[in-house]
DNA sequence: TAATTCGCTAGACCGA
DNA sequence: TCGGTCTAGCGAA
């Protein structure tokens, strides 16, 4: 039999022996296999191995033990290896072992990752099984080409300026589409619209979308934010209604987890995806450019496509008087889009799946720290190294109160600058861990002299080898990564074998970029400040001599940050030049570290600080020759500035570096102040998005998002945490924050104008203007005298 | 509870 | 009313 690992888990109905349970999606469906299974511990005996062994073989629920031979860090050393009948026995023997026998490891890692790990197959892996009246008898890893089944659902809600609830409000639509061109939407009233499915009641509807499920078969099921709302809601409701939801493979209902505050919804046998769980990642990490993580929003983002939006307070009274086949269709629309979106990120995850050995549904809700380290317990596995434990609280908590020193920022030569040439780091964490065998058990480590050892800035010694667990994670992972991305080129961008290869070589960057972050992270097993201290100072060496070496080599160095370098390149030099310089570096680094070429712009702008005439760090603007601006950490890529603010700035910007227009650019800016003042400026130009970060209560400065928040929850509007807050500074007297409201319940041409002048249009752009030697008169009115190249 | 540090700036808050 | 300090948020890498 062949097919794609959905699932792995352990029959919840054998309490004395462990049955591992695969759920195998094969051609013709989904078969669950079971498999016999010993999960196992380790322990690390305080005394004698063979003693220790024969204790443990008499412990309640050990089936068997057997001294063998693992690497605890650097150390080779006897261990037992302890077979249990069942996973319920870990915790019990851990505390009985821990105070007689010996130290207990990878007593927290799940009975199916060991077993996956065993047998060598990973969820999402396709595999070919010999199996026997459903036991697992051989199972290995194949080449395996069944579709998925992947369906969106949907729901729409009535409840009238008020939080939904459970126990009152009802179901109005619910909308299910498949990636097999299945497409209805679920309601109660009638709609002449194909896709509608009039049903008699809301059970009737409930009811109906069971039977789909069951029909259908989905093997994965996305929505959006369906972890908080949509599934929790639709269990909760079947409930009050006397339904059950048998969605699970097993027959099982979806499971609700409360970790952390928040919900997960689990179904056995299906994938349960959370679009918005992925895009949240997504826009974590960078790879999504959106400011509100709405499904409009992203939408447009992910696919460059627009759909309507209808306000949730609005969606009760579209029901009750309003278009009916509108809210069908968007309630269609919202599925679709989910589904869409998913789809999109579905391949990355089902890597991240595979090199995580976890399925579908844990992988999509990892954070990257999840990632590395559910990487990094395969990768121990792979080598008998033993997992290090996690850190208990009070380690946390130590570890939280020292810090270390990051990267290095040079100060920029403020103004404007012509022929500018940027150079970076390629991976350039990842690659100083590889050089310097950065790793906790490498460093300072006692099997090493100094002369062994490569000697970090920051004075910590890590020995030359053996090569440590992390160093050789990443080695690999960035050689397979250029393999991935060199196999790309030979495919066509769209095909399916262009969007894995795409697919393999994201996850592996996610892995890489991670990793540092991760040794630096409280709560990893395999913490290691030193670590994180030494490649950041590591970093800050390489970085400065580049930059010393630049100059020498008749570059003049205006910038740079971390692993960027950015140079005036003299006048009459050619690209020669520059691979001369790259050839020249190169030579000096250890390998795998290499300095690329990012760009080559000809202006660009560094702008002098708010105050004094220092230019900042982090904020900078470019242009290119095919005149595309480059904006870097300004006004214009925030979101906390209103959109006329941004728009502004870059107009001004590109006046300034496109056309070295100054004079027009200062009309520009003066036209749009008296548009502000006039009262000509829409409403949507003048929201400012902030995050409210904590619960209302608990601020000790209540910034104008926050009292726009209040406010807003005082009509009956939820704030969580989380809650991106859309405000506008209306007329209104008293402070900012007094005059804050959101931006729903403000009328157009109710904003006050001085403050978005004075505050947010002049802020904006008045440091560019001052950097080029004019003033805040200049801008005002009156007429400037200076051409823009005479600073240059 | 869930990768790090560096850096800028607004606006509240507070005391003179 | 002013200026300094602190909280808060967001972005760069």
């Amino acid at each position: 039999m062949r097919g794609i690992i959905l699932d792995v888990d352990h029959d919840p109905k054998e309490r004395e022996r462990t049955v591992i349970r695969v759920f195998l999606r094969a051609e013709d469906g989904v078969h669950i296999l079971r498999a016999p299974y010993e999960p196992y511990v380790y322990v690390i005996p305080y005394g004698d191995p063979e003693e220790a062994r024969r204790k443990l073989e008499g412990m309640e629920g050990v089936s068997r033990a057997e001294v063998v031979r693992r690497k605890v860090r650097w150390k080779e050393r006897d261990v037992v290896l302890v077979r249990l009948k069942h996973p319920k026995y870990v915790q019990r023997l851990k505390e009985r072992v821990e105070a007689e026998v010996g130290e207990c490891r990878e007593h927290d890692i799940q009975a199916e990752r060991k077993w996956c790990m065993e047998m060598g197959v990973a969820p999402m892996d396709g595999v070919e099984v010999v199996e026997e009246d459903g036991w697992i008898r051989e199972i290995r890893p194949a080449d395996v080409d069944v579709r998925l089944r992947v369906a969106a659902i949907d729901l729409e809600v009535y409840a009238r300026d008020r939080a939904p609830d459970p126990a009152r409000d009802p179901i109005i639509m619910i909308s299910y589409v498949d990636t097999d061109g299945y497409r209805v939407v679920l309601t109660t009233k009638e709609i002449d619209l194909p896709f509608v499915r009039t049903l008699e009641s809301e059970t009737q509807m409930i009811a109906e979308l069971n039977r789909i499920m069951k029909e259908r078969d989905p093997d994965i099921i996305m929505g959006y934010n369906s972890d908080q709302f949509d599934l929790p809601y639709l269990k909760e409701r079947a409930k009050v209604l006397g339904l059950r939801l048998p969605w699970g493979r097993d027959g099982s209902e979806p499971a609700i987890r409360r970790p952390r505050g928040g919900s997960t919804v689990d179904i056995r046998g299906r994938m349960h995806v959370d679009v918005y769980q992925i895009v949240e990642f997504m826009a974590g990490i960078g790879a999504i450019n959106t400011f509100k993580l709405d499904l409009e929003s992203v939408y447009e983002a992910v696919l460059g496509k627009k759909k309507v939006k209808i306000d949730h307070m609005k969606i009760s009274d579209e029901w009750r008087e309003g278009d009916l086949g509108r809210l069908a269709t968007y309630n269609l629309q919202d599925a679709e889009a989910c589904l869409e979106i998913g789809l999109e990120f579905l391949q990355l995850y089902v890597e991240i799946a595979r090199l995580t050995f976890s399925n579908l549904y844990n992988a999509t809700r990892f954070s990257p720290s999840q990632i590395v380290e559910n990487r990094l317990i395969y990768e121990a596995f792979r080598r008998g190294k033993l997992v290090p434990k996690k850190p208990k609280e009070e380690i946390v908590r130590a570890r939280l109160r020292t810090t270390y020193q990051g990267a290095f920022v040079k100060e920029p030569v403020p103004g404007l600058h012509e022929r500018i040439v940027v150079f970076d780091f390629r991976s350039l964490y990842p690659t100083i861990i590889i050089s310097h065998n950065v790793d906790p058990d490498t460093v300072n480590a006692p099997y090493c002299s100094p002369e062994e050892a490569y000697v970090s800035p920051a004075g910590h010694y890590f020995c030359k080898s053996p090569k440590g667990l992390i160093p050789s994670m990443l080695e690999v992972v960035l050689q397979e990564r250029f393999r991935y991305k060199a196999e790309m080129k030979k495919h066509e961008k769209g095909t399916r074998a262009y969007k894995v290869l795409y697919a393999k070589q994201q996850a592996l960057k996610i892995i890489a970029n991670s990793t540092y972050g991760y040794m630096g992270f409280a709560r990893a097993r395999w913490y290691c400040r030193e670590c994180a201290e030494a490649i950041t100072a590591w970093a800050r060496q390489y970085i400065k001599m580049t930059m010393e070496e630049a100059e020498r080599f008749g570059f003049k160095v205006i910038y740079g940050d971390t692993d960027s370098v950015f140079c005036v390149m003299p006048e009459g030099w050619g690209d020669e030049k520059i691979q001369e310089f790259l050839e020249r570096i190169n030579s000096k680094l250890p390998p795998p570290m290499a300095l690329d070429f990012e760009g080559k712009y000809v202006r660009g702008i560094f702008i002098t600080k708010r105050r004094g005439e220092r230019a900042a760090k982090k904020k900078y603007a470019l242009v290119d020759e095919k005149g595309r601006l480059k904006i870097t950490g300004l006004e214009y890529v925030r979101r906390d500035w209103a959109v006329i603010a941004r728009e502004v700035q870059r107009k001004v910007l590109e006046y300034i570096l496109r056309d070295g227009d100054v004079e027009g650019a200062l009309r520009y800016v003066r036209k749009i102040i008296d548009d502000l003042r006039a009262g000509r400026v829409p409403k949507e130009k003048l929201i400012i998005y902030t995050e409210i970060q904590k619960p209302l209560d608990a601020y000790e400065q209540k910034g104008p998002h926050v009292m726009a928040a209040l406010k807003a929850r005082r009509r009956g509007k939820r704030v969580d945490v989380g809650t991106i807050i859309g405000y506008i500074i209306t007329k209104g007297g008293g402070s900012i924050s007094d005059k804050a409201e959101l931006a729903e319940f403000v009328e157009e041409g109710d904003y006050d104008a001085e403050y978005y002048v004075n505050n947010q249009v002049i802020p904006a752009v008045l440091p560019i203007f001052e950097t080029l030697g004019y003033s805040e008169k200049d801008l005002k009115k009156g007429e400037a005298q200076k051409t823009l190249f005479d600073f240059a």
